[in-house]
DNA sequence: ATCCCGAGGG
DNA sequence: CCCTCTGGAT
């Protein structure tokens, strides 16, 4: 199968079965969703859920948390990894946020990779879900996904599988893609067993075709 | 033992 | 490129 035939495939399939996807993250405006979406590396959307409520309501704005330190933001978000690195960081970012962006979550990826804490996907998804721009995120699981079914093609870095994705996806998907992806590694192409026998687009997914969809040989 | 919507530093 | 951070679920 091509690669401009999988593509097509996949923007067919999802936009006819999830035309809704978007962030699991619980969030109400772009300060908060920055939060999570900081918190999130390397730890589960349901855990960051289960302490942003009280950690936005103790810190529901830029100044609150500017004005706290690591050490009390550490207490509401010791159960998430690396809780120590992050409380830092959040401190570090709601501080930049106010002393050279006015507290206003900036809008550029050049910009929201100045924040501490805010890497390039993180700085993607703010870009791409707060100001609708065709930013493609790139995590574990789209970095995933993407290569299982065939999107990309010997990408070995984050940054090469953003930049086949945006070339190949039509801009006005690049946004819902990256949503599509991480849902589809969320529930069904998971890292370690694939549920490939649930899948419902084995039909163009290229790692099914290498490893399950040889022809099937009928026992006499 | 490996993975979860990674980032910072060497 | 590598390493560290380092909680909870499977």
């Amino acid at each position: 199968m091509l690669k401009k035939d999988r593509y097509k495939a996949f923007v067919d399939y999802f936009s006819t079965h999830n035309p809704d996807a978007e962030t699991e993250l619980h969030y109400s405006n772009p300060f908060e969703l920055l939060v999570a979406v900081i918190l999130s590396a390397q730890c589960t959307d349901k855990r960051i859920n289960q302490v942003t409520p009280a950690l936005f309501t103790r810190f529901p704005e830029p100044e609150s948390l500017a004005a706290s330190t690591p050490e009390e933001v550490f207490t509401y978000i010791r159960s998430v990894s690396y809780p120590n690195n992050k409380a830092k960081h959040l401190v570090g970012m709601a501080q930049k946020l106010l002393a050279e962006f006015d507290g206003v979550v900036p809008e550029q990826v050049e910009d929201l990779v100045k924040l501490p804490g805010v890497g390039r996907k993180t700085a993607n998804v703010i870009s791409s879900v707060v100001y609708d721009k065709p930013a493609m995120a790139v995590d574990t699981h789209v970095f995933r996904v993407s290569n299982r079914l065939g999107l990309t093609s010997r990408a070995t870095t984050p940054l090469a599988v953003e930049k086949q994705l945006v070339k190949h996806l039509p801009e006005e998907t690049i946004k819902i893609a990256h949503h599509w992806l991480i849902l589809h590694g969320r529930y069904i192409c998971l890292a370690r067993r694939p549920k490939c026998e649930i899948c419902p687009i084995t039909y163009f997914c290229q790692y099914f075709g290498k490893n399950f969809g040889k022809p099937v040989i009928e026992k006499a």
